[in-house]
RNA sequence: GGUCCCGUAGCUCAGCUGGAUAGAGCAACUGCCUUCUAAGCAGUAGGUCUUUGGUUCGAAUCCAAACGGGAUCACCA
């Protein structure tokens, strides 16, 4: 309708003004909601033009619409601001419009390219923790909403399956298990625990015995005896320590710190572990089997969070299948000197030009750093999936820098398709008691946090819900529906590049901003639109609107512009707060209007295809928030 | 210190491709269930949009600086 007037006005401002404008002078905006229109005109632009006060150019304009454009009933003019108002009719239809496309607002599927959209991405050696949930919420929002804009998608994550802190939890698995009476150490199923719960405790024990040992060292270099220690660490500590003199507080702890750095790398348990790593890397075949029992593990308790998060993937890569890719790319690309080399063999590259630093990618002794296996692992995925067109990464904002440096050689090695990788990056999830940290035991479990809002969920469903006619099984279902839903969407609705604060009382509630409200409305217009026996018919463009139903047609009307905007800002935050909105304008209009009870059968009929317009984009825009809408609650 | 992100009501957040009197929710207070689900609705109260300059007919929005918070600057991943 814009595009409509825009088009019209543009060819008619020869004769209307007698001068031809531009696109950029029509701008369009809300109206506001205390005021009467649907649609209002900036008249502003206008008034240099024109050469006459905002009023009068607002009058010419108003006119001319009310005349040439057929859809408007009448216009006014505010403080320079031309608010025009739409026929019933024009409404009616739109609503009409929706009611037959139950696709209202959606793309073609598969009518624009492939993306590759990759989240989660978790280590093999700790459970899953709410940072994760917002990264794997977030990431699996945002694929279904590039799907919902026609993109076909492949969904994916990095397992980090390799690497030191991976033999850590081996390691003390072997040191520390006690063993049962059959004399087997602890497994998932000999414990009953979950398979990334009983390595993830492994791993703190493993922090625990470090520690320890660290700190006897430490009070052995304190007292002066470095007996177990090499000349060149002697020396260093003894820097360090000079190096503490006459400074603040601030420069001593961070000193400390470094000490104490040193103190871990000379412990006997820290050494095993990099043994092990390096057995690992030439493949011993038991170091290979533990490995492969301890990942398996993990992987079940990932399932099983996975599954109880409602999200899957499409495709796996495994950081040990890759962690070796991209040596021959920075080799080629040191050929095209896009890279160069210092003396001691090593490889860099100079972004200096960029305004940011010189970035090593490959080790003097020849081995691949983090950024080596990041090119390697995106150049192979382009050849996995032949028709990809672009990657979105899910990795939260410590890492703007590494995929900025990322994209940039990507660009340098000449791949076009780096201009369409995009860094979903995210703010960390603060809790009320500060940041949260693992040393400290403050760190909240995915697993737990979905079972205690889950249990939340059932009391006060078992308060307020309707609940009569649901069956036992359903009603366990049920809460897990609005526990999790309320769980993601307290985490999608807020901008995800923001930092943002977990409150667990909160993250529970029902009422006001929050997915159960959302859910809420959903099972009222199901249960309205059951009893009504609603069914599809043709409306009756004669009914007059009221401001409250006319607010909603438009709301609906937004939905499609709406989702385009989520997906090109990569913000299910937008669609949320979208959907939020249409709910509140509804719960209004419900409140005040006479549905089932109303005598006026066309009427009646109307406000039921409203009422179905509402829960069918409502019930889309949730399930691309991952959330679930129940028929009753 | 360099670079990047953030700063809006007591709290949590919208609004930020410049436009009218800056919006929600929570918390507080007042009403509304003998009528379709009150997990709802209507209302009261709460703001120098961190500060100072600049651009503009017009700035929460753009630019610059300062202040405050955070991240990052490894031959770690």
């Amino acid at each position: 309708m814009e595009q409509h007037i825009r088009e019209s006005l543009m060819a008619a401002a020869p004769n209307l003004f007698g001068v031809p404008i531009t696109e950029n002078i029509i701008q369009f905006q809300q109206t506001r909601r205390d005021v009467e229109g649907d649609l209002t005109l900036v008249v502003f632009p206008f008034v240099k033009l024109l050469r006459c006060a905002p009023q009068q150019a607002g009058e010419k304009i108003k006119h001319w619409l009310e005349q040439n454009i057929q859809e408007v009933s009448h216009c006014n003019v505010i403080n320079g601001f031309l608010n025009i108002v739409f026929k019933d009719t024009y409404w009616l239809e739109m609503l009409q419009t929706i009611q037959n496309n139950p696709q209202h607002g959606l793309s073609v599927p598969n009518s624009k390219p492939t993306i590759m959209v990759e989240y989660a991405s978790p280590n093999t050696n700790k459970p899953l923790h709410l940072g994760h949930l917002r990264n794997i919420f977030l990431g699996a929002s945002v694929a279904e909403i590039l799907k919902a804009v026609g993109h076909k998608v492949v969904r994916t994550q990095v397992i980090n399956d390799r690497g030191i802190h991976i033999c850590k939890s081996m390691l003390a698995w072997e040191k520390f298990s006690p063993l049962n009476e059959k004399g087997e150490r602890e497994t998932p199923a000999n414990t009953g625990l979950k398979g990334d719960k009983l390595v993830g405790k492994y791993y703190v024990a493993f922090d625990q015995a470090l520690q320890k040992e660290a700190k006897e060292i430490l009070s052995q270099w304190q007292s002066g005896n470095f007996a177990d220690t090499s000349v060149e660490i002697q020396d260093a500590v003894l820097k360090f320590q000079q190096a503490k003199e006459g400074k603040d507080e601030k420069a001593q702890a961070a000193i400390d710190d470094k000490i104490k750095e040193l103190a871990k790398n000379q412990t006997s348990i820290l050494q095993e572990a990099k043994e092990m790593l390096v057995r690992w890397e030439a493949r011993d075949p038991q170091v290979y089997l533990l490995w492969t029992t301890m990942n398996g593990w993990v992987y079940e308790g990932f399932d099983a969070t996975y599954a109880q998060m409602g999200v899957t993937f499409d495709k796996l890569y495994y950081e040990s299948d890759t962690f070796l890719l991209g040596k021959d790319q920075v080799l080629e690309g040191l050929k095209k000197g896009v890279f160069y080399q210092k003396e001691d063999g090593s490889v860099w590259i100079d972004l200096s030009g960029e305004g940011l630093d010189e970035k090593l990618v490959l080790r003097s002794d020849g081995t691949a750093v983090y950024m080596t296996q990041d090119i390697g692992t995106a150049i192979d995925r382009f050849k996995d999936f032949p028709d990809l067109h672009g990657m979105v990464y899910t990795v939260g904002n410590e890492q703007d820098y590494h995929f900025k440096v990322l994209f940039l050689i990507l660009q340098k090695l000449g791949y076009t398709w780096a201009n369409n990788c995009f860094h979903l990056s995210y703010g960390m999830v603060d809790l009320p008691s500060g940041k949260m940290k693992s040393r400290e035991g403050t760190v909240v479990d995915a697993d737990d946090l979905m079972a205690e809002v889950i249990d939340k969920a059932k009391i006060m469903t078992q308060e307020r819900g309707h609940l009569d006619r649901i069956s036992a099984q359903e009603r366990e279902q049920l809460y897990a529906q609005i526990g999790l839903g309320g769980l993601k969407y307290y985490l999608l609705k807020v901008d995800p590049k923001k930092r943002m604060l977990f409150n667990p009382e909160e993250s529970i509630d029902l009422t006001g901003n929050t997915g159960p409200f959302l859910q809420y409305t959903h099972a009222r217009i199901s249960t309205l639109l059951e009893k009504a026996a609603f069914d599809l018919m043709p409306l009756s463009t004669a009914a007059t609107l009221k401001q409250e139903e006319r607010e909603i047609i438009k709301q609906l009307s937004l939905f499609g512009a709406t989702l385009q905007e989520a997906a090109q800002g990569y913000s299910p935050a937008v669609l949320a707060n979208y959907a939020y909105d249409l709910v509140k304008l509804y719960n209004t209009f419900y409140q005040s209007v006479k549905i089932l009870v109303e005598p006026d059968k066309s009427l009646r009929q109307m406000r039921l295809a409203l009422s179905a317009g509402v829960r069918q984009v409502l019930a889309t825009s949730l399930h691309l928030l991952g959330v679930e809408a129940p028929q009753r609650m």
